[in-house]
DNA sequence: TAAAAAAGAATGAACATTCATTTTTGTGTT
DNA sequence: AACACAAAAATGAATGTTCATTCTTTTTTA
């Protein structure tokens, strides 16, 4: 019996009870036994699952955010325009922080707080590659204002997470009338001028 | 002797520990032990200022957000042109984010994870009361679009999150030309269009 | 039937909070 | 000014709990 023969559903509820559980009370005040409890598993199980505690959160976080790339690029291609693959992109984010905001949440928190190792944050952001391609092409085009991806991604991809944190909190502010609102300023806030 | 006798110093240090303590290790990860010793205090000195270590948190995320609007409003009044007006706030804003670096981030991470009490949460956004009045007076005038309050704050004030945070993690992308440049970004994105 | 997987109980460390004392402070008296 | 002294403030050590991790045993699997 190799390692591969472990149960992938067990290790799937492990990472599923992290995150619901670190989403409602933090890293530090989920215990190893609640996890466990969440998952239907035996605290020692863990351990054969992962290293320690900071091992789970570490790897919950570079599953979730592979997941959440992989779902925000799903539907582009690099034969695209420039507009048109932003705008796909966009919109897949704005989506996935929609429909699947117990996910989102968890990256909001690993991304704002020191709890994930600064291997695995370096990790998750390769991720992201795509869309420093597509911005890359769009600059060379003259289409994108020539400023550093930092300043494009502040303006026209995190607001979407604060709008998800407002939406999670109560205000009603995510619907479609408002995605294609924000989509609009989004674009906006990166397109050259004189278009 | 009444209450009032007891040391501001303590408590000023106490509140100040406790943000570079949480900021480094988070609020869970940082014991009143710590908190203390930084402070130059007893541990059970601590539980004279404060009823216990979530109201310790609390009273400091209250006092930081009131440190943090008090300097973003400073030099605006009301008298002032919305677009002027505007344009102040945000850049204060962006000063603080920039020189007071440690009180920002710990204001990120009390708004991107369960740390803190509702109730102190709340409390803390009342203290945004004259941006929001700004808008809606800007609104009224024309001058801003009239989109919800969340999708402005989302697009004009909260990128600078983003990009203290990158700050703080190595990129160097908040000099005077970049704040010059995001506030063009910031102010383009919630001005109307027709200006 | 042997090896892997899982379990529950045990271990020991870390921590928030309280307790019993000591130190400091401000006031009134000589 | 020096002192006495009560109330407040501060302390370090103790308490009891919680928790990550490990250990030993049982169950499952091939």
């Amino acid at each position: 019996m190799a390692i591969l023969q472990k149960s992938i559903d067990k290790r799937n509820a492990l990472i599923k009870a992290t995150i619901e559980l670190v989403n409602n009370a933090g890293f530090h005040a989920t215990p190893m036994s609640k996890i466990a409890k969440m998952a239907n598993v035996s605290p020692a199980t863990i351990y054969l699952y992962f290293e320690n505690k900071q091992d789970l959160v570490n790897k919950t976080y570079i599953e979730v955010k592979a997941e959440y790339t992989k779902y925000a690029f799903e539907s582009y291609d690099e034969n695209m325009s420039v507009e048109q693959g932003f705008e796909i992109i966009w919109k897949r984010i704005a989506d996935f922080k929609l429909n699947d905001s117990e996910n989102a949440m968890f990256l909001a928190q690993c991304d704002n707080t020191p709890m994930i190792d600064e291997l695995s944050r370096q990790e998750g952001i390769k991720h992201l590659q795509p869309l420093l391609d597509l911005w890359a092409r769009g600059k060379k085009e003259g289409i994108i204002k020539p400023i550093s991806d930092y300043l494009l991604y502040a303006y026209a991809i995190n607001p979407l997470s604060f709008l998800m944190m407002s939406q999670k909190r109560g205000a009603i502010i995510l619907d479609r009338k408002h995605i294609e609102e924000a989509y609009q300023s989004a674009w906006n806030s990166i397109k050259t001028c004189d278009q």
